[in-house]
DNA sequence: AAGGCGGGGCT
DNA sequence: AGCCCAGCCTT
């Protein structure tokens, strides 16, 4: 069986188009686009969002509203008010020694954004790389014990190669319901060769009839115009939506921020 | 450590 | 009718 890095070069996504630049500003927005939200959804939304909002300048000068417009149905809009703030903070004293102190970017989102930019050659741990440590170590990993495995995988690999193939083998291969182990490069070695036993993740309540959409359809209306009633709006949703930043109102009407 | 936060595609 | 998704932030 051919190694990790023969496994990437055949079937990796290199088709994405944020991996056709190293701009930094870009693929921050990808990887902000990316935080729980399928590559299918991003693929649709990422080319538009890019040209209304090439670089951090451009974003900061426009308000935050005309952000969370664009980000359209991609949902977690608070995400879209955190990628203005953090171009305003780009724009203002440009980019930050640690990138986790712009707002929205945490561990994992400042590894990717350094692997892929600098090809530096950091752990950076989403959902589907942890899955691979895990099933390949045979057990749950602390986040210290999973960035040491991380280093000790998919060599001769390193930075932003070893990253991304990481990453799509965890998406393509050893996905999270039914694995394709007998495609899988790292078959050698693999502890588990399948779903590891105990392997749960937090479920999410059900949407219908949730709180959450009933923000999102008020979020939805305030998308859809310049601004809305007041009266005609969920007022406890339109409560937690300018809590968050993500509405204002003014004379008795709700608009975006 | 736990809970909140969209929305859609796939099974 | 769930399950799952390139997480982050607050409490």
């Amino acid at each position: 069986m051919a190694g990790l890095a023969d496994w990437y070069a055949a079937h990796g996504r290199h088709d994405l188009p944020w991996r056709a630049t190293r701009d930094p500003w870009a693929i921050l927005v990808s990887e902000v686009m990316l935080q729980q939200t399928q590559v299918a959804r991003v693929l649709d939304a990422w080319p538009a969002f890019m040209a209304e909002f090439p670089d951090p300048g451009t974003m900061a000068a426009a308000p935050p509203g005309a952000v969370i417009a664009a980000w359209g149905r991609l949902g977690y809009p608070r995400r879209a008010r955190r990628l203005h703030d953090a171009a305003v903070v780009i724009a203002r004293d440009g980019w930050p020694e640690d990138l986790r102190a712009l707002p929205g970017v945490g561990a994992y989102t400042a590894g990717a954004i350094r692997d892929q930019v600098h090809d530096e050659d950091v752990p950076a741990v989403d959902v589907n790389v942890r899955r691979v440590l895990e099933r390949r170590a045979g057990r749950l990993l602390t986040p210290k014990e999973a960035d040491a495995a991380y280093r000790r995988t998919g060599r001769p690999l390193r930075g932003r190669d070893r990253f991304l193939a990481i990453m799509d083998l965890g998406a393509a291969v050893c996905r999270a319901r039914d694995p394709r182990c007998d495609g899988c490069p790292l078959r050698r070695g693999c502890a588990t060769r399948g779903p590891l036993t105990g392997e749960v993740r937090a479920r999410q309540a059900p949407f219908e009839g949730s709180f959450r959409q009933r923000r999102g359809r008020v979020m939805a209306r305030l998308r859809a115009a310049d601004a809305v009633a007041v009266g005609e709006l969920d007022a406890e949703a339109l409560a937690s939506l300018v809590a968050d930043g993500l509405a204002v109102v003014t004379r008795g009407r709700a608009a975006l921020p």
